[in-house]
DNA sequence: TGTACATCAGTGAACGCGCGTTCACTGATGTAC
DNA sequence: TGTACATCAGTGAACGCGCGTTCACTGATGTAC
């Protein structure tokens, strides 16, 4: 019994629809070969519909990551300042990582897969720098305000802090995709502890 | 002025040439976008060369692949262990991989372009798989003798540290590709030497 | 050293096909009176 | 509340095109005698 719907609101529920099904079907996939054909059949529309709401397979892409960076926002802002210890937190942060990436281990080289694509059009290179960025800033700010608390001061810049530990997560999950035996979560707990307390100034100096 | 060469020579020649063309056509373009025309003109030969020489595009890129892990390999090997300090090994390492991506900053996205595919076709998975294995074991070898020398030891496998320091740079040439001003090769060494360090194990415990 | 046939690396053109994009159309919602 | 026209979200079919792969062919190298 779907109810009338006014066209907003019918448009907005198209679209959700779509970058729902679309998230889906790019992580089954991967960017290139996802076709747009089973990305609508998946939200039950058809490729028209895809072009009503979105200009391309590339802006239906970027509304997928802006989806997925906003929800790990959230979820990281709820968390990371709720332990006692900093190493609780750096510990914390490695857990979720590491979870996140064995619930979907095609994440990170779809993402990874799309960047190449992207640093070949300056429209869309720009866009995805933007959105990174969005990220990365509101990372940095948990970060920093976590070391605030606990008084520690980094020696670089607390957003290249953050890019490495993204950068160390990235990494790993990559090679987890060719071989899923290689790095146990323990390790990847004491890598991110290592990298983050190695990169922590020495009190008082 | 071309001499006369055998068979044999005439075949590893072609064989060269269209490996080195596909390198910097795969640099130029990415995995997807590069095509096979481009690369044998490239080369000075047509795309049926190609398929006389590699059953596939993949088997072309693997090949590619093959050449840049042996030129890796032999690099480390001749300037990690010649280091006084074993800091400066890691800073000198920083170096090299930020000095290689400088240089080459399409080659991180381009090999990470490849693995998504890779991974949905077992065979190409498992021959991509090998390859990474043996590189890893390479690079293993001379971290560990490394750290034998300076009695050193880790907190976790030595192949896991390897593992974990080639995805901190990744990440980070990643993170430069969608913004160059991003990291500073400062801050990356800073990042690597936390990494290691962090990591070794406390002396006589 | 020379001749006759065999091999095969590379040519060049054609094939096929998937898929992103476009577009005329439809029927349900919106608006004016 | 009801009628007549306007709008527009989504349909469905067609288009176009790039590019990986195939294949019959050629001419230079290899081999046998």
């Amino acid at each position: 019994m779907a109810q009338r719907l006014t066209r907003i609101e019918r448009r907005e529920r198209t679209r959700e629809d779509l970058v729902e099904a679309a998230r889906e079907v790019f992580l089954r996939r991967g960017f290139h070969a996802a076709s747009l054909d089973e990305i609508a059949e998946e939200a039950g529309y058809t490729k028209g519909a895809v072009y009503s709401n979105f200009r391309s397979k590339d802006e239906l892409f970027v509304a997928v990551l802006d989806a997925h960076f906003a929800e790990r926002v959230s979820a990281y802002s709820e968390f990371v300042l709720d332990q006692e210890q900093l190493e609780d937190s750096y510990r914390a942060v490695a857990r979720f990582m590491y979870t996140t990436d064995e619930a979907e281990p095609r994440w990170t080289p779809l993402v990874l897969e799309f960047w190449p694509h992207a640093a070949r059009s300056r429209e869309l290179r720009l866009a995805i720098a933007d959105q990174r960025r969005w990220f990365i800033e509101a990372i940095t700010a948990i970060v920093a305000e976590l070391a605030a608390r606990h008084g520690v001061t980094y020696r670089i810049p607390v957003e290249d802090v953050v890019r490495g530990a993204g950068a160390l997560a990235r990494g790993v999950a990559l090679e987890r995709l060719l071989d899923p035996t290689s790095t146990s979560s323990e390790a990847f707990e004491e890598m991110l502890v290592a990298y983050m307390t190695g990169l922590a100034r020495e009190e008082g100096s």
